[in-house]
DNA sequence: CAATCTAATTACGGCTCCGTAATGAGCAGG
DNA sequence: CCTGCTCATTACGGAGCCGTAATTAGATTG
């Protein structure tokens, strides 16, 4: 299983893309995206400043991009209340159902690469 | 070989998309991603007309899409003689081994999935 | 309790992208 | 030729992201 040649990788890595632009379901920026795998793939607790130095970003970098995604329904944002200053990004259902659907969409092309 | 679950294939996304991010190399968008790639695994020739209609995007996405890659040198125009009013789009020694060079980092992930 | 440190956010100027619509250039038929 | 058609590009206003620097709020330490 697995055990992918970079030929096969790029044409896995081709097609994932390109069934991204058609569905035009909403289209995160690769931070975003890389950030949005941290939060429902690494395990919690997640804060601002252990993402900024997880993905080597400023610290705006992931308020912003938890804007967007808070907007889209994909994270929730929570005060820590042991120590205020914190904020605990948390996951939400729809969030879930998207990189389900995600997930599914790179494995069924993985599927049809020879 | 390949048979990714899609639990796997987020996985896998999930670190690609990392690599990506902290190879501070130039970070094209999913729309640019999914026409380079284009241009490079699928046979020539490619028009611009053409990859707007595979992509199911507007031709000007291409037009800016083709001057920001070819700016970075991944990608050349080239006029039509037959038809003068087509672009040839053609690849580069350059496009080729930042592509060669994503195949690997994502094959070289992939190895990591368990 | 004042000074200091830390977490997160906001402000700002700059850059790139987007979609629609207009423009420029080349082909083709009567 | 000239009218109509096609290909690609440019123009334009709007939106989003970027990095740096300032700001707000909460903790901590002497």
């Amino acid at each position: 299983m697995v055990a992918l040649k970079a030929g096969q990788a790029l044409s896995l890595w081709h097609k994932a893309m390109l069934a991204q632009v058609h569905d035009d379901a909403p289209d995160l920026t690769t931070r975003q995206m890389a950030i949005l795998l941290t939060i429902y793939l690494d395990p919690p607790p997640h804060t601002v400043r252990g993402l900024a130095s997880h993905l080597n970003v400023t610290k705006p970098v992931i308020t912003r991009a938890l804007d967007t995604m808070g907007i889209m329904g994909f994270v929730k944002r929570r005060r820590d209340e042991r120590d205020r200053r914190n904020v605990l990004i948390q996951r939400t259902v729809q969030g879930s159902e998207y990189l389900e659907n995600l997930g599914i969409l790179i494995s069924n092309e993985a599927d049809k690469v020879i």
